[in-house]
DNA sequence: TCGTTAGTTCAAAAATAACGAACTATTGAA
DNA sequence: TTCAATAGTTCGTTATTTTTGAACTAACGA
């Protein structure tokens, strides 16, 4: 039985979401999140379709326990949520700063 | 003969910043590189003093690489500066963000 | 010139991340 | 109920990145 640990509120840390937020793979997943404003599979917030089940899932980890997502369990897949709220009252306005430069598809040289 | 690689302001790129920012040593040379808006040597700038000389000198080449700071010889220390303006022109808001939470001393559980 | 200081480079050790294979849990169909 | 399929996790190994100490360079001062 898994069992998905999430930190609360206070528990998120700034190094936290920065050091998660700095894969370029995990970058990608939030801002899918951010667009999407629902639930989304593990499997339909990929942020490529070669990756690794073993090293998607790990993403989803790492994000969770930084406290940028929320997990939960229903039927055969996980529903992932943005913990925005969350984010927002930690670190206000950060979660938009960032990912509003990633809106830029692309910058210069790719 | 060192050369320092410098990045153009244009090839200052969100996922470098974030990645550069993501380590909490490189964090910290960061914040006290900000409050302290001036040049600074590498070991004033040492978030630690323990650090091996090497290690210190890896994270200045990379916030060096990311376009976080700009160095030049001058002597025998190097003065590092950090590169508001390209910053701020790149991803406005970006740097003040982060860093801003950054300012708070602890947060909940050490 | 010699010693000291500030920082870099290199190669090896330590820590992280990615992967494939095997596993768990749920669903749906026979 | 049983069997196959699907969605993720966990584990152990490999690959990549970080940290470190040692040796080096460059500038300064005595």
């Amino acid at each position: 039985m898994v069992q998905f640990v999430h930190p609360s509120r206070d528990d998120i840390t700034l190094e936290g979401v920065l050091a998660a937020l700095s894969d370029p793979m995990r970058l990608r997943i939030v801002k899918s999140m951010l667009s999407q404003q629902g639930c989304m599979s593990c499997t339909e917030a990929a942020p490529c379709p070669d990756m690794a089940k073993s090293t998607l899932s790990n993403h989803f980890r790492i994000l969770r326990e930084a406290g940028l997502i929320h997990t939960e369990k229903k039927g055969v897949e996980h529903r992932n949520v943005i913990r925005q709220d969350d984010i927002e009252a930690r670190f206000p306005g950060l979660l938009k700063t960032i990912l509003g430069f990633c809106d830029e598809p692309r910058q210069g040289k790719a």
